[in-house]
DNA sequence: GACGCCGAGTGGTCCGACCACTGTGCAGCA
DNA sequence: TGCTGCACAGTGGTCGGACCACTCGGCGTC
């Protein structure tokens, strides 16, 4: 048995834990053997499996409990893209105008489908998010403003009851993606017509009206994407800026 | 309800990490410190060190080569989004009926811009993948077949020149996936529609008529999304679609 | 019966050692 | 001179054991 190829031993524990869950020796929900028996099992090291379950944990496949023990997620989607958002995160600014055009796409017909979903429970948070929004705006830093942009917009994704759409919004709307896009936007004076563009998308999937929600989200994404342009354009490449020198 | 300071070193290392590169302090395709050198800056062990790239690796900010260091990729989004085909691995199948819903809002968007921008070469290279889709379905089997109409519609998700949307769009439709949602299909009979679809699709992107390639786009993923509602239907499987949270 | 403490078990972290691999520079050869 | 080949230093890969932090369930008290 000569086996040319040298496979790490980390990288073999996880394909012999993600074997586990395909065969169904542990299933959803349910919780894997601890990490000192998974070491002995696999005849490998402690920490040689605890990166195994970090690399799966990652993944979304896993989730960890300190002190309970490791168990396996309910395999959503929403559980495996939740890492997504690095994305956004650590990309050049350029690819940031890329993020906005993914999100032009895909928020005006998530929007949309909401004014058809959306049930008065629904209506009311989103409200209710939009309220808070409104008043840190006036009020507090920019910092918790942002917090509640996404709120706003995650959860009329969240209203399209697509999990998996509401994943990848997620990945693509982090909030330090927010941040980056917003750093500096009361400045310049660009508030007062987003605060106009949230109430009008409000209004329309309270109308339930999908098309006024489509439009009035487009117009608003695409406000947000011509300001970033421009922004973009005259502060040049200044990326996550130089802190101190 | 005041969130303690209870980070996890690892989690707090992952954090360092990726301000080195936010700040710029490490830039793509560049080296990082070794790891027992950032142990000792950060002022944790070398375990942790290496969990955290772990982590960063699985996401795919970094990369590890043995003997040689650690290093930045070029955090292009498909470096990013590599690890976005587990979805399409473990996902039960409702998923991918979501799925088809968030392609079907991001692939018209994508072939009416490549309609407009796709150059000749461009149009030349898709047309012969699609031929040799066809030529595939006709007399090879239909594995070959789906990896042909995977390199068709990537093609021209190519072509909008949006290196995110591309890198998402190709999470939507890994080859796993894309096998799934296809086993069977040649018995169905819809083989013929599918050809059908794609000619017109070609056209419009060869007449650089995006509205036509919204159009046949869309006519397209609603195909085959209703193929596969009703065809999940037959198994016993509903489409789930209540928000969770 | 309810409350509260405590200990066993679990993951979290650290340390130090050694193995496996890579890249480089120097010595030896043609 | 020019190239080849090898040794070495530096890097990630793995290991084992030790101790800390947290959870949870059982036992005692009230």
């Amino acid at each position: 048995m000569v086996d040319g190829v040298r496979t790490p031993v980390a990288q073999r524990t996880v394909e012999q834990i993600k074997a586990m869950i395909s065969t169904g020796e542990v299933g959803p929900q349910q919780r894997l053997p601890t990490e000192r028996d998974l070491s002995a099992r696999f005849g490998v090291s402690r920490g040689s499996v605890r990166e195994a379950i970090r690399i799966l944990t990652t993944l979304g496949v896993l989730e960890v409990r300190h002190g309970a023990g490791v168990y396996v997620t309910a395999l959503r989607p929403d559980d495996l893209l939740e890492a997504f958002g690095v994305l956004s995160e650590v990309s050049p600014d350029p690819t940031l105008l890329e993020v906005l055009q993914v999100r032009r796409m895909i928020e005006p017909a998530a929007t949309a489908i909401a004014a058809a979903r959306a049930t008065d429970e629904d209506l009311k948070r989103i409200g209710e998010m939009l309220d808070r929004l409104e008043d840190t705006d006036r009020s507090a830093e920019p910092g918790d403003s942002g917090a509640f942009d996404l709120g706003f917009h995650r959860g009329i994704v969240a209203c399209a009851g697509n999990a998996t759409l509401t994943a990848v919004h997620a990945g693509l709307s982090s909030p330090t993606l927010n941040e980056r896009v917003w750093a500096g936007h009361d400045a310049a004076g660009i508030a007062r017509d987003l605060y106009e563009d949230h109430r009008r998308i409000l209004e329309a999937l309270r109308d339930r009206d999908p098309e006024a929600a489509r439009a009035t989200a487009t117009a608003h994404v695409l406000r947000v994407e011509r300001w970033l342009r421009s922004h973009l354009r005259s502060v040049g490449t200044s990326l996550g800026g130089e802190p101190e020198r």
